[in-house]
Order: structure tokens, then sequence, then C-alpha cells
DNA sequence: ACGCTATACCTGTCAGTGCGAGGTATAGTT
DNA sequence: AACTATACCTCGCACTGACAGGTATAGCGT
């Protein structure tokens, strides 16, 4: 199977770091573990790329941090969602709604066409 | 109704403009007219935009574009989507589903808690 | 003749975003 | 002592859409 492109994804790694932390807190490694696993075949996230957006998530104030000294006596950074985040999270969720309106409005329009191409995908 | 943000469209511009072309030839002035059309009131893109889109997918050879007089007493630039071009539609349509798959996955994954924020969607 | 609108193309610069390579440190295991 | 897993981080790259702006012509109304 092939893997989600950065083309694809783009814009939307926000988005799925919040429904992680939907979930519950959480902290940066175990949120790369958590996602991988969710999305096992489909994407593989790198830790380079998502202690970038927990930090761009908190500079937006859509989460909070708090450092925690876990049973492994390792340090680790909390996250949670704050109120604004969650409403974020909401609101990322109707955009994806939308996208998926307008891909299938594009899609469909072009049916006659397309038809053919889609037959043969298969995931 | 809101608008979908650059952050969920991108990378999909590209896909949308590739949709319009397997409908047939066209160029750009109409394309962007026909899919703001097509995405009434969902999105509304400017020439700006499309233009550097369709080069880069001539860059690509995913479309060729060949001028033409239409009957305005205009030249027009038409493009039409090459073999390369076809093959490269399907696999973005692949690659919708599969950020559609991982969407529910993760939407489905986070449920308990997701449902009160979507039970208020309401496009 | 004049101005306005629609048609039709274009460029350059900006900000946002994921990626990958690389770095640091510690606990536990072999 | 070496290695792996855990746990954090930064920097620079490449790509992409947004936006402002520019050029030119046809056709219409005044």
């Amino acid at each position: 199977m092939k893997k989600l492109r950065k083309q694809t994804l783009d814009g939307n790694v926000e988005t799925l770091l919040l429904s992680i932390l939907e979930s519950g807190p959480s902290y940066g490694y175990a949120i790369v573990k958590e996602l991988n696993a969710r999305a096992e075949g489909i994407l593989k996230l790198g830790e380079g790329t998502i202690y970038p957006v927990l930090h761009r998530l908190e500079a937006k104030k859509l989460i909070a941090s708090k450092w925690r000294l876990a049973d492994n006596k390792r340090q680790r950074k909390y996250y949670r969602l704050t109120p604004k985040g969650r409403r974020a999270f909401a609101n990322n969720l109707q955009q994806w709604q939308m996208l998926t309106m307008l891909i299938g409005k594009v899609v469909q329009t072009a049916e006659n066409k397309v038809i053919p191409h889609l037959k043969g995908i298969s995931l």
C-alpha cells in the first residue's frame, strides 16, 4: 500500500494531533507512536515532524503543556487541549467535511470519464 | 457558509484542475470560472492562484498547452491532460480516498469524545 | 471619442507546512 | 561497554496557495 504524500497530508497534521489529544492528554513521543499506530499502513510520521507542530499548536494556544516526571524517571512534556483547541478541532472537522463535499462535487461532475479510473482503485 | 482554508485545501488544487481537464481541454480563465462554479460557496480561487499551478502542471508534463484563436478573437492557451496527467489524476483520487480513510479512522477512534462536536456541525 | 467591464494572460513575493537529517540525554538490557 | 528504546529538540529545504499587481484587447454604453 502506498503512503499518503506530503502534498495530500498538508495542513492535516495539526488536526490529527488535536484528535489524538481529544482522547486525553499525552506527550510527544507517545503521540507519534499512537498516530502511526492508528494510521498503520497509511502514514508514518517522524518525531522531527510532530514536535514543531506541537510547538506551533501551543503558540496558538490550542494546546497547553506541563512537564511531569514519569515512572520511567523520564521527563515528559504532557500536552492537553485547551477550550480554544477543542473549538479549533471541531472547526477542522467541518473543514474536512467541506473538502469531502468539494471532492465529491468535482469528481461527480467529471464522473463519466472518471469511472474507469475509480474502478481500478483498490486500497 | 465558511470557506475552505488554504491549509485544508493545500495540495488539492492541482488535483482539482486535473479533474476539470478530465472533462475535456480548457483554458485558464474558463477553468477558474468552472471550478468556482462547481465549488460554489465552498471555494473561490483567483486567477493569480491557478496560473502558476497550470504552469507547474505543464512543467511536470501532466498537461500540455496549445495557443488557439477563439471566436472572441482572443488568444487562448488551451490545456489538455497528457497520459501521464491522467495517471496522476487517478493516483490523486487514491490519495483522497486514503485521506478519507485516515480521517475516518482517527475520528472514529476518538469517537466517544468527538460526537458532541460532530453533532453541532451543519454545513 | 471615452470610459468601463469582461475576457485573457502573466509575474513576484510572502507565509505556512511537512520532511529529513541531525543533535542531546538517560534508562535499561545484553 | 555497547546497544536499544525512550524522550526531547533545531535547522534548512522544498513545495504550495494567496495576493497584489501588471499587460492587453474586444465590446458596450454614453
